[in-house]
RNA sequence: GGUCCCAUCGUCUAGCGGUCUAGGAUACUGGCCUCUCACGCCAGAGACACGGGUUCGAUUCCCGUUGGGACUACCA
């Protein structure tokens, strides 16, 4: 029988959800998916100095706007910290680890000495060879210790085959006696970790390529507490367009979760470009509906190579990378209008313009008028910002379209109100009817109907671009129409 | 410094010895459409880091160089 799989996320609460741990997340939440397996949310608590409960509330909030669930968690590394010692304790009794009793200062001066030597900065293992008596002594006088994991000595390697970057092997020469408690009893994270992973019986571990490293060191632990190794698959690390390592510390809010969630995108959209990052398919396929891209994932696909997030500071165009925006461009679009109307509504309660009309008796009116504006936003802000008149009518005239296609055309202060009274009194109000009227009025004065057309569109939406304006006008209604054209006379002054 | 990883258009990537005059996406440029701006459609420009091998044949395999990254804490 085929074991299940395991997998974890194990964020440490010391900041927001980043791009990097949201995509390491994804990935774990999808092979959990793929594979039937469970996913285990687990919060790396155990530096409390840095850790915070506002910070383990927005990590768990960005997971699940993402839409990343779990099957069991948030557990708290912290309160297994017994674990971790007692492990430490059957380490200590298999002789797989040794108390040093070594000064912070005295490896320090041999570090730099080393460094001067430009040679490899390894404990020398000055305390792996005590001997029971000088041990007690030690431990009489009171000497601090810390302990340390006891590499196997000789010849040997640590060998394991990670699913992404193969075949990695490690001399045991090249792996210091690591430290797994500090002198104040505490475990380190490399203990714990892999500690929690044993208990949690994870079975796959996917993490980013920062890991790999490191991966050797928790094998010799896993090994020295008789447990199961399992398999691990690290992914390639997001890079900034500098090709340095994504972080809170650098990039600030640009590369938090929430930042996207705040700026207009659709959470699927941010969780379909990030799980592009690293990881494709043979056909090169970008878009993909949650049920598709479980069934589309594998471990198999994801890359080696780092992957640059392709952040634009202080770009006039584009506020992050544009491939994902144009990836959350593609769903404003493409979904059914009922699946962002509920975003639509968030930016406008944002804005203070919210009516309950619209999912009232306007209902009709909102999904299409939506539908009819949606094709030139990008992100869900836009309903607010640049489509604010068709909800309120309270909104800016942008100066260009004022200058170019109101104020250019000084006949329009006579135009505007003849066309709000023939507008006012056609019968029926249509877009064939309203056409017909703009069109004739052109006409009759003599001038091209995109002249009364833009200076319309200008008054009545604020802006020199949109929709045809004949939708517009009927998206906008009659008395709205007619009253803003009504002003119009008012930009003259 | 040591150990390890990586290397295809600006960016994300396909490619797993011949199908490559290297495909897709995005961004960019031009055109069509048109009341504007988008959308859409069409077209264009744009990459196998370099040098050695192996092979009848390398983007693909091996080695080296260069470049980039990670790890190397009594942080997680």
């Amino acid at each position: 029988m085929k074991q299940e799989v395991v997998v974890r996320f194990p964020p440490s609460p010391t900041g927001y959800l980043h791009i990097g741990g949201a995509r390491t997340a994804i990935f774990n939440w999808l092979f959990a998916q793929k594979t039937g397996g469970k996913l285990i949310l687990r919060i790396e608590d155990t530096d409390a100095e840095r850790s915070s409960e506002e910070m383990i509330q927005g990590i768990i909030d960005s997971l699940k706007w993402l839409g990343v669930t779990w099957d069991e968690g948030p557990y708290f590394q912290s309160r297994f910290s017994n674990e971790h010692v007692a492990a430490a304790k059957r380490l200590l009794d298999s002789g797989h680890a040794y108390k040093c009793f070594c000064t912070k200062e005295d490896l320090d001066q041999k570090r730099e000495e080393a460094r001067k030597r430009k040679a490899a900065l390894q404990y020398d293992g000055t305390c792996r060879n005590l001997t029971p008596d000088e041990i007690a002594k030690k431990e009489a006088a009171g000497t601090p210790y810390l302990i340390r994991l006891k590499v196997p000595p000789g010849e040997g390697s640590v060998m394991f085959a990670d699913i992404v970057y193969g075949i990695i092997e490690k001399k045991y020469e090249d792996i210091e006696d690591f430290v797994i408690v500090r002198s104040n009893g505490q475990p380190l994270y490399i203990l714990s970790n892999a500690v929690d992973d044993i208990r949690d019986r994870i079975t796959h571990v996917i993490r980013g390529q920062d890991g790999l490293a490191n991966t050797p060191k928790q094998i010799l632990i896993y090994k020295a507490l008789g447990a199961p190794i399992p398999k691990f698959a690290h992914m390639p690390l997001t890079l900034d367009p500098k090709k340095a390592k994504i972080s809170k510390r650098t990039h600030g809010e640009m590369v938090a979760v929430h930042f996207y969630r705040e700026h207009g995108f659709l959470p699927w959209a941010l969780l379909n470009y990030l799980v592009l990052l690293g990881w494709s398919t043979p056909d090169s396929r970008e878009i993909f509906s949650k049920e598709e891209l479980i069934e589309a994932f594998s471990l198999e696909g994801i890359n080696r190579a780092n992957a640059v997030f392709d952040v634009r500071k202080d770009d006039p165009k584009f506020f992050t990378d544009p491939k994902a925006i144009s990836i959350n461009t593609h769903y404003l679009r493409n979904l059914p209008v009922e699946d962002i109307e509920p975003y639509v509504r968030a930016e406008l309660e944002k804005a203070g313009i919210w009516d309950p009309e619209f999912e009232g008796t306007r209902h009709d009116w909102f999904l299409r008028t939506i539908d009819l504006i949606r094709s030139r936003y990008h992100i869900t802000t836009d309903f607010a910002t640049l489509g604010r008149a068709y909800f309120s009518d309270d909104y800016p005239i942008e100066p260009k379209a004022l200058k170019k296609n109101i104020l250019k055309h000084e006949g329009l202060k006579e135009w505007f109100p003849v066309l709000a009274d023939r507008l006012q009194a056609i019968d029926t109000f249509t877009v064939e009817e309203a056409e017909k009227v703009i069109r004739e009025t052109a006409d009759e004065f003599g001038i091209k109907a995109g002249i009364l057309i833009n200076g319309i569109r200008a008054a009545v939406t604020g802006q020199a671009v949109g929709p045809g304006l004949f939708d517009v006008l009927i998206a906008v209604g009659r008395t709205r129409v007619v009253e803003r054209l009504g002003k119009g006379v008012s930009f003259f002054e």
